[in-house]
DNA sequence: GTGAAAGCGCTAACAC
DNA sequence: GTGTTAGCGCTTTCAC
């Protein structure tokens, strides 16, 4: 039924070596006996067996992809890890790998050795570490340990010697700054994030590089501490639009928290954007079912993520940066007149 | 460095075989001899090697998940996806198995064969199939020409000798039709959904239902056609609400399209619940992200994957109903007074 | 209850 | 350029 290395190379006329030159497109094959190999493949339909490959090879032509566990909480994050994987697998699919998902709870005590443990039982050839995963340094070192090649995404800030892709996190974020600047607004609030994700962090950053770049001066009032969901961005607008002096526009660490944002906004009858510009990061679906739509910065995880794929499987890149870019929706306007 | 199952015999003073009894819990081992190879087992940390393990079985202890692709087009369903994958995830990690995601863009010419080169190439030992591919004959029939055991998840309807796990969409939505009902509601409209999605199709049966239960007469003008997609929702909310009898109730038959209707109420200046109530169906992240939050059916997607990991790596039933519940928000009220 | 031996289908190292 | 041979680390079969 299922033919083997066996049967091809029989059919061929030729060794199995040669027949496994062909599969692996390694050199030294003269053309005729490639394509007689080549026919013989296709004329018995062979196809090779993974785990005979696998165990000869001591690899798994599996790649890992470790991220936040999403059922650890509440959170609408499933469109980040959708994106991920959507690269991941692009990725894998092109390398002739296959794409091994495991969510983990940074909370619990044993993630260190629950994630060595399916690291070396599944055999890895390489593991793509998400944010904020990738920025703690609990989980870096269990992957270390097992000395399977990985891949930090978005970790807040770059290590020497150790493979990772980012996004402009800060640069993009000034970008944004600049552009509400532009539209003529003084008083620009911004949103922070969980400060365990050291990427978002840098949002913060570029936040106060737009600040100044425009020549407005940075108000540590305009600040308001959130923690990346919805409901503290509910509370972060109400804290900042009831100051005596509130800001017309807001500038949130991510969608989440700027839809937050928005719907506080409309409790308290202040108009967006006529009133009140709000902007965001991430672009999530949600960006675009808002009532306004929300103008915000679209960061490129599937990009990323296949990326980080690449390095693993041959790409010898050590560092990569791939740009957010902004989207100017209907949650943004001029800065109201005084 | 790594041990084997030689370094364990060796150690324990046993064969190999015995070694390999202990792992795989096969039966005719002396205690006494199980806790000595077991003891070695700690001392030295041996893991089997699954691709050694499965070469030799000729089994693959991989599961496959396939579903639609998010990618193929613009859809916020990645919460969906999201939940099947952590209820597989569960059991999987349960049953000493992994989990290989295979999103499948239906509406490609090749699917067929993409799919089966997957599965033979895998040698997957099993395939869970989520709506809306598991009412599709083409996607199914590919599937069962590689002889791997499958679970088709909400078929639409039930083929004998098939596994398969369901919700039950027709009685819920009988439910929800009557509490409607029951909150004085008589001109109650549906929303339908992409009828490609069978088990979305049985919704309207199930709304039917409890208009019957309930003594309400079912109208034909009170239905409204959408796709599943959020801006169907708005399209056939803006038709129903414009009748000269409109609707007091919209029942959608997903969260999506309710949200759309939400929003098109909002822009009509319609008050919901006040003056509408709106249900969905789903229970999706955004449901209680609304304003105001939307009450809607709870599918319980986790639950059914994993009861599908279940039924391919042990459990030997054929079909199984996980019930959905009804999850009562703030986007459902009393009728208005005439 | 336990063990010996024969593969599983491939890759790696080296010979030719 | 191509073939030979020896494993990879397990499970299976069957003998004891």
């Amino acid at each position: 039924m299922k033919s083997t290395i066996f049967d091809v190379a029989q059919r061929a006329g030729v060794s199995i070596k040669t027949v496994s030159r062909v599969v692996n497109r390694e050199p030294n094959v003269r053309d005729v006996t490639r394509e007689r190999v080549e026919r013989a493949i296709d004329e018995l339909n062979y196809r090779p067996d993974q785990s005979a490959r696998n165990l000869a090879s001591h690899r798994s032509h599996l790649i890992g992809l470790v991220y936040d566990d999403p059922a650890a909480y509440e959170l609408p994050s499933s469109g980040y890890i959708i994106n991920m994987q959507q690269g991941a697998l692009r990725a894998c699919r092109s390398a002739m790998h296959e794409l091994l998902i495991h969510p983990c709870d940074f909370r619990r005590k044993n993630v260190g050795n629950e994630l060595r443990a399916v690291i070396t039982d599944a055999r890895l050839s390489g593991v793509i570490l998400a944010a904020p995963l990738s920025n703690m340094s609990r989980i870096v070192r269990a992957v270390q340990a097992t000395n399977t090649p990985f891949v930090r995404l978005s970790p807040g800030r770059r290590l020497r010697n150790q493979l990772c892709v980012v996004t402009d996190d800060q640069q993009s974020c000034q970008k944004m700054t600049e552009y509400l600047a532009g539209l003529g607004h003084t008083r620009i609030a911004f949103v922070r994030g969980n400060q365990d994700h050291a990427a978002v962090s840098n949002r913060e950053l570029g936040y106060k590089d737009g600040l100044q770049a425009s020549g407005l001066k940075f108000r540590r009032s305009l600040i308001a501490d959130g923690d990346n969901s919805f409901a503290s961005g509910e509370q972060c607008a109400a804290k900042l639009l009831n100051r005596k002096q509130p800001p017309t526009a807001i500038f949130a660490a991510n969608d989440d928290m700027a839809a937050g944002v928005i719907r506080t906004a409309a409790r308290m009858g202040i108009s967006v954007p006529h009133e009140l510009s709000v902007a965001g990061f991430d672009d999530i679906t949600l960006a675009r079912q808002l009532d306004p739509t929300l103008t915000t910065i679209r960061q490129p995880l599937a990009s990323m993520a296949e990326k980080a794929v690449a390095m693993l499987t041959g790409d010898s890149e050590q560092y990569l940066c791939v740009p957010a870019s902004l989207q100017i929706r209907e949650s943004t306007g001029k800065a109201p007149a005084t």
